[in-house]
DNA sequence: TTTTTTTTGTAACATAGGTTACAAAACACT
DNA sequence: AGTGTTTTGTAACCTATGTTACAAAAAAAA
């Protein structure tokens, strides 16, 4: 497990041993799920960390009309609910759901504690940690309430291609990234027929070339 | 300047002594801006913490294009930018602005880590600082990509009126309410109109009075 | 009270994106 | 290659919200 662990961002730059000698000293417990298995509802109290040890899993915002905003995917390595531990309202934000077979490492609140009291770069990690996830949480805000569906493909687009490369490859579905973008499907498609039909990008079903650059830096503005 | 900052949750449960010890320990500085003074802009490097000793500050995110989302208003004994002075990404994700005259006191980054390391309640006070922003901004987050204006005015009104008195009283202007709900001015009017003209409530300038809070409460859910 | 400024109400119109539906295309399986 | 399944393209129509503009009302200042 401590192989496993040594990438994990809360015991980084910490060795294999004395990662060994920190879990032997708190409760700690390996839960395995399946594909499609609910880890954790929106709303469900959250009083212990999990650490992805291997697998995927996702998180989801969804309204009681049932519609769904994809937050992320957490893979190996990485901590879930790592700023929903402390503060005042510890409760999850997002339903969390396997994406296939998952293995997580579970820490009670008190050993999380411990683990502060007793490592100074877990302490270290650990505020990272909650900092980076309150950072993300705000690009997302940002992201999502400022953006036009135009402007956030344009993003997400040149996300891509950060090395210019004029080449990018859809690794995602047309549904998934609908669901990213808080959009219709449909609209998504037609945005993405609308930015090629103006001569911005080729679109070739998930080959698409990034024709004019300049005018998808545009689009970021509108 | 110990009397304001017993108030902060950063020296919560601190003694006033102890307070005044700690502070002798570190670099610090307050700094005075007048009303609609620019304390930070967003995207600034952010590596000070600034706790708010008299007067308040607003932070706002705004686009290219000069549209404007109020984030929320900080006041006396409240600390900024918390989530972003760890982490790797420390850079303002709004712009802060004075609502008056303000006082604010500035913490090094390095005079943090060093409260950090001589006070365990300041330690517990940071990391929930840190976790709450987190959780404020999750719950925006929700609230803005999920509700439609409907959704939002209805959760904003039985918000208000918690106690059930069925009165509520609006503080701030359509325009302020506007820029929270981050919609256009008259949409919000309008909006306000129809949940008045379809009986659910009885709106009379800023004198508001809940009539039917079961239709309100299904407005949250479309 | 009068004047000025801010806030609110409201209308007409524009637009982005949602909804539904269905066919074509791509993909996965046998 | 043939069949079922998922994904994509696209159209027609719907709805919520934005935009602009202006007048009425309220609040603040003089």
């Amino acid at each position: 497990m401590e192989n496993y662990l040594i990438h994990s961002p809360l015991f980084a730059s910490i060795p294999v041993g004395e990662i060994k000698r920190l879990l032997s000293q708190v409760h700690h417990q390996v839960k395995r799920y399946h594909k499609d298995d609910i880890i954790a509802f929106s709303g469900d109290e959250c009083n212990s960390l999990q650490i992805v040890l291997s697998g995927s899993v996702r998180g989801e915002m969804m309204d009681m009309a049932g519609r769904v905003l994809k937050i992320e995917d957490i893979g190996p390595a990485r901590p879930l609910a790592v700023a929903f531990l402390f503060g005042q309202n510890n409760r999850f934000p997002v339903t969390i759901t396997a994406n296939e077979e998952v293995e997580l490492l579970y820490l009670r609140k008190e050993s999380v504690i411990k683990l502060i009291q007793i490592s100074e770069s877990f302490l270290t990690n650990f505020m990272n940690a909650v900092s980076n996830r309150a950072q993300f949480i705000s690009g997302k805000l940002k992201f999502l309430s400022f953006q036009s569906l135009r402007g956030k493909l344009a993003h997400f687009l040149l996300e891509l291609d950060r090395q210019e490369s004029g080449q990018v490859i859809l690794t995602k579905t047309q549904e998934e990234l609908a669901e990213i973008f808080g959009v219709a499907r449909p609209s998504l498609s037609r945005t993405l027929r609308e930015l090629h039909n103006e001569g911005m990008i080729q679109a070739d079903g998930k080959r698409i070339q990034i024709l004019d650059r300049k005018a998808l830096r545009d689009c970021l503005v509108r």
